[in-house]
DNA sequence: AATCAGATTGACTAATCAGTCAATATTCTA
DNA sequence: TAGAATATTGACTGATTAGTCAATCTGATT
């Protein structure tokens, strides 16, 4: 494996554990196992490192959920298999799942960037036909795809603090209830 | 007005602007005009500081909300007046907004600390009542809780993004709607 | 007036950290 | 194979930081 992704690997894993400030540059070469310097070969700065960790995340989760929708289904199906993918992925990487938060909380963020990225792209674009469907609320689609990521990230919180209900799929569609309630016409 | 005081309000207002981390106490201090060892004097720590104003944050939200919930309300009224409430405040005190989603997205939270609040036990014992008396879905409580919290976050967030709508009455009954679907029947 | 406890100061320190740089190693290309 | 380009090292630095401390001030109590 190349050095800069040992280097990303670390910075992930690091940051989540301690924060983007408490996390030293020197300590995530160390835990990578490369040189101080080589860190600042591949990103120039450690705002930089945030910055590129957030994309990477960002499209690793699109093309994690993206593939699981599938051509034919119904706008709710769609929207649950979104859901759903986004639910496990969180799960499945808790220490990204803190990384992204402290991103999208910190002055790192802002609409703009959230924007433009596929995921939300993919997002908006089911928030759309929902809406000329009439399925979905008469509400701005981006404050629908918002909804959604608030209701994903609730759940996610929920099943972390009380993991009992964790692996219960009924305890998951019944989490999805609520989303749904919230967007639905 | 007294030299704590001082320092709290520099210091919402700092760590709102550049995080916890890039804010020095010493430019907290000099922003107070006080001295750096006062800082220290009525802090220990600068953990002990975040914590204390995250505390203090949380107590004027439950004074803020809880005087407008009046005696008489329906279960719905008094949701809806907890949730425009919340709103309200997070509308009116943006760096406190910040300050608080970085504090509750950082190592320093933990669900414990977040239950213990008055804040948290008002809104579970409306959610309670409501699952009583069948009009709210028969979840765990503290679901419907940090549902309705996540719906405040995301419409705070919408509004700042989307400025042309913060003034209008009948969009903000419109988020409302979104939230109260949620976690209605 | 004498005493005392708490408030207040600001210079100081030891530690930490992001980023640099000159030197060396490795890989690629012609 | 020569030479260029890129990868890699790790010691180093200048700046910043949380927290300390000895000294002074203030106001209350006896």
């Amino acid at each position: 494996m190349d050095k800069k992704q040992k280097v990303m690997i670390s910075a992930r894993k690091l940051f989540a554990e301690n924060g983007f400030y408490s996390t030293a540059t020197a300590k995530i070469a160390k835990e990578a196992g490369v040189s101080n310097g080589i860190l600042f070969h591949y990103f120039n700065t450690k705002d930089i490192l945030i910055q590129e960790l957030y994309n990477d995340l960002k499209d690793r989760l699109f093309k994690y959920t993206a593939d699981q929708i599938y051509k034919g289904a119904t706008l709710k199906e769609s929207i649950y298999t979104l859901w759903l993918a986004s639910l496990e992925w969180n799960m499945e990487n808790p220490e990204d799942f803190v990384f992204m938060r402290q991103f999208e909380n910190s002055h790192y963020f802002n609409e703009q960037i959230y924007g433009n990225h596929r995921f939300v792209q993919m997002s908006l674009e089911l928030a759309e036909k929902g809406i000329d469907q009439g399925i979905l609320k008469k509400v701005p689609p981006m404050l629908l795809v918002q909804t959604m990521s608030g209701m994903v990230e609730t759940s996610v919180t929920y099943l972390k603090a009380h993991p009992e209900n964790a692996a219960n799929q009924d305890f998951k569609d019944r989490l999805f209830e609520l989303a749904w309630d919230a967007i639905k016409k």
